[in-house]
DNA sequence: ACCAGAGTGAGAATCGTTATCATGACTCCT
DNA sequence: AGGAGTCATGATAACGATTCTCACTCTGGT
């Protein structure tokens, strides 16, 4: 067994920067949101918390096109996926009720085990796309 | 418009070097591959003719877990999906009939647009199932 | 209050990838 | 064949994200 997490000043801190918004954000985002905000963290602190919660399943990790990891505080704990937006990385948790049993089969098919899959949605949402036109 | 790309012999060793197999290869394994066959390339090159081949749609782009980027030549040029293994590499391409359009319409269900989806699935071949069991 | 050990942070180190830039190869024109 | 102009190459530097190192600090149990 993994004994439990000290609370730390730092964990705390990151992990209120993450309640706070429904948005996906990186590392680095989330950095200098708490430098900003008075609560200085390291960067490598900053890390080892987001990989910590990860691990524990308390943070949904994704990855951009460019490979950037970005992070968010779900509401569920269950298996679900999300439809991103990816300019501001505002994010709706939905379910593919099909996908799962889909995936399953489609592994054995195939003689794979262990499946898992990679489900996610982008999109612009209503918010960006407004704020875009008002530029051009 | 776009004038096509000069057919040099480091192109073509890259684009052979895919054809080759299907299974999914980063950059440096190319390159590596490459080097150990004879056809030297450079890393650089290596990397913008992938690119090249994956703006000119004639391979796909997956990541892995760890943002690692992995390109395959696929048969289809048609928009399609895949099932991954995750140690060898080896791919099979797929369909998801439904997801297409259970994509597009969480989308506007949820006000955004340009949607796009990724859906890959991972999971170990019977092969490499095979020789884990003969190392334990 | 004390202490063992987990946690922290600044900076170095890694790793994949991209940018630079001098050199080389190819095309087209004559 | 002889250039001029262009695109491609490759060694290397630069980059950005992430991880590692290590001396120092704090937490949690006593």
């Amino acid at each position: 067994m993994n004994q439990p997490l000290r609370m730390t000043k730092q964990r705390a801190a990151v992990a209120e920067a993450l309640q706070v918004s429904d948005e996906f954000r990186s590392a680095q985002q989330l950095h200098e949101l708490l430098r900003d905000r008075g609560d200085a963290v390291g960067l490598a602190t900053v890390y080892r918390t987001l990989q910590a919660l990860a691990d524990g399943g308390d943070v949904d990790v994704l990855r951009t096109d460019d490979g950037e990891a970005l992070y968010r505080r779900c509401a569920r704990t269950e298996h679900h996926h999300h439809l991103v937006c990816r300019s501001c990385g505002r994010a709706v948790e939905i379910d593919g009720p099909t996908v799962e049993a889909w995936a399953a089969e489609v592994g054995s098919t195939h003689g794979f085990a262990d499946i898992e899959h990679t489900v996610e949605l982008w999109g612009t949402c209503a918010a960006c796309r407004a704020s875009a036109d008002r530029a051009s």
